[in-house]
DNA sequence: TATTATTTCCCACTATTTCCCACGTTCTTT
DNA sequence: AAAGAACGTGGGAAATAGTGGGAAATAATA
């Protein structure tokens, strides 16, 4: 269960470092990385990554605009990433470039996969959707309690 | 149940002390924290963070814009902190951040989960939502008696 | 084929974290 | 009131995390 939020920087080579404690969820020492929703990348470990691609592709014949639109977004960036002996990852520059990473990146745990950001691209999501949210949290005050 | 107010101090190294009150209240020696909605952050007993963040994950598919944000709110930034032999926890930085937490600490239990909040965050926070809390306490009044 | 550029692997340094101990203050008990 | 226990705070040293950079290996170009 990965979760966490940490900040760390990209170097210029283009490697970022996964924080310990987030490596320490994730088995093995390769992930898969790719484009996310909403201007970010996901790393997954391959098994969840195969249950999801799995699923996509399921739902997903080439001949639905949608289908392939997914598919284009989500699995066809997808590649394998190794972890270095300093538990760093290199991301490949034209992921790099998609999410608009810069130097300073957000990484979170999401349970079963991690995200990068920039850091100002995710202070920006955040402020664009803090209605929404303030929204969202207030419809859950309806169905979740802690009672 | 946990309950009671409490003003500590964050030390340099971002370590508060939970009050004794609390932690005698706290089963096992370790806690979630996450950022609350609202200025602060919310401590759990893992037994409860489980519960909400599973609840939380029910409806909660990467593909909604909506899940996704409460994913980023709630639960990527939650992480186990262990209390250590003089009853602290070390706020991960990125928390301290978030919840504008600088020395001076509010601690209060609600029932089931703590909260911490920097002292005058919570002092603007009460004051610019006292006429809401009036409100609230109105309406409570048609159903709500003591008796 | 020689030369240059890029990638990969490894090592090293610094900052942060973790673990432990210590001290003054406050509360409780006798 | 005195003594002891527990509470709240601080700090030092060892271990680890995070970052940078050099050299070897591979790929690209002329």
């Amino acid at each position: 269960m990965i979760t966490g939020q940490y900040r760390n920087a990209l170097d210029d080579k283009g490697r970022i470092l996964i924080p310990s404690r987030l490596r320490a969820e994730v088995p093995g020492n390769t992930l898969v990385i790719t484009s996310g929703i909403d201007r970010c990348l996901w790393l997954f470990p391959p098994e969840e990554w195969k249950q999801l691609s799995d699923k996509l592709m399921e739902a997903a014949s080439p001949f639905s605009r949608r289908a392939r639109l997914l598919q284009r977004r989500i699995i066809a960036p997808a590649q394998e990433v190794e972890l270095d002996k300093a538990g760093r990852i290199l991301i490949p520059p034209s992921l790099k470039e998609t999410a608009g990473l810069k130097k300073e990146c957000i990484l979170h745990g999401i349970k079963k996969y991690i995200e990068i950001w920039d850091v100002e691209e995710y202070g920006s999501y955040l402020q664009v959707h803090e209605d929404e949210f303030q929204e969202a949290a207030e419809e859950l005050g309806g169905s979740v309690s802690f009672f």
